[in-house]
DNA sequence: CCCCGATTATGACAGCGGTCATAGCGGTCG
DNA sequence: CGACCGCTATGACCGCTGTCATAATCGGGG
């Protein structure tokens, strides 16, 4: 959300993603996502010499990057942490933003995966790559709430896919009662695989 | 699979949604519809007087039918029936596609609301349709196993969601480990809402 | 002062997209 | 036969997109 002056190249890369989660990768023009951020169209060959093709692939990278900090950060709010409780919070993301905006734009890395990982591959690897990033740190919180290490990472493939899922459904249906719904039903079994309940 | 003469109307509807599912709704051309449902040209503007947008929403209405048609069909292949046994057929016919046929087009539901929820209204009403006409076969087959009705539907979700987002990450990885490892993680739990355990 | 690299400014091009307009078939029915 | 109707056939238009080519600008060092 800080767009502020961290160059352009990083704006573009910031402006990018946030256009991919509204109308996807095809639907996403370069001179559009100059002007969005306030960037000169002259700076896009000159950024971006692997065309559009380049651009995607760091919008996903960079949103891959932004979803492993915001674990960490909801790691550290949480009071008791719990994997009920991470999970809450990955939800709540999108859930607020829904209630908060009104609108609920999708994952650019969702979006990126749906329209180019057949035509770009590149970009499909780009896509893998920003899920392991985002995995990775959440199967670590897991080991680190005395969750067995050979079950933390299906967990975390199992809570990304659920929420990725939910994100999905609730953009459809304009409404976030989806997502609270898989947080409610998810949130115990997520409990139930730490092997020494703490509380 | 069955593309066969049911009228070129259904057809195009058909050919529509495979076409989606690998490209998207921007990245598919009415032009590519046509030519790969076999129908003339002409027969765009005759068939399909909204533009793409209708065709698109009735490609994402005829996926929506076709997922509900094929939980019946799982049910009915079930010989103990299941929560866990139900979803697993579920994500097998993904698995099943990436492991056969080495490559996993998406959801075509998916793919409407990632590329134009945010700009087609209809289409994502469409969408939400889709996912509802889904969601309730689902739901019904868990009451009829014995579910508590209040959390049947609820679980359903749960399960269209996991899926759909697992198939983004193994379409993203070009591997069905994601699909197979939320098979694995959710069956336990789907299971453990039996109320009267029939085995 | 002048050169130089980094950045920006334009303009053009070729392609494709959806959509409209118009006309042509090929039957069937009155 | 002539009228109507479902369907098909083209062709054109316009807007947009990604990409390239070329030149201008600007800030600093030599």
């Amino acid at each position: 959300m800080a767009d502020s002056d961290r160059g352009p190249r990083e704006r573009m890369v910031f402006s990018a993603a946030q256009l991919l989660r509204r109308d996807g990768v095809a639907g996403t023009g370069m001179r559009q996502v100059a002007a969005h951020a306030g960037a000169p169209r002259g700076s896009l060959q000159h950024y971006f010499p692997g065309g559009k093709e380049q651009m995607v692939n760091e919008a996903v990278a960079w949103a891959g990057r932004y979803a492993a900090r915001r674990v960490d950060r909801f790691l550290a709010g949480l009071e008791v942490p719990s994997p009920s409780g991470l999970f809450a919070a990955m939800v709540a993301q999108w859930s607020d933003e829904l209630t908060a905006t009104g609108s609920l734009p999708g994952c650019p890395v969702a979006a990126a995966t749906v329209d180019s990982a057949d035509t770009a591959d590149s970009t499909r690897q780009a896509a893998a790559n920003a899920f392991a990033c985002w995995r990775e740190p959440v199967a670590r919180a897991l080991t680190g709430m005395d969750v067995p290490e050979s079950r933390s990472a299906a967990l975390a493939t199992l809570m990304v896919s659920a929420l990725e899922g939910a994100v999905l459904i609730a953009r459809a249906e304009r409404d976030p009662a989806a997502l609270t719904t898989v947080a409610r039903e998810l949130g115990p079994l997520l409990d139930g695989a730490v092997t020494r309940p703490e509380n």
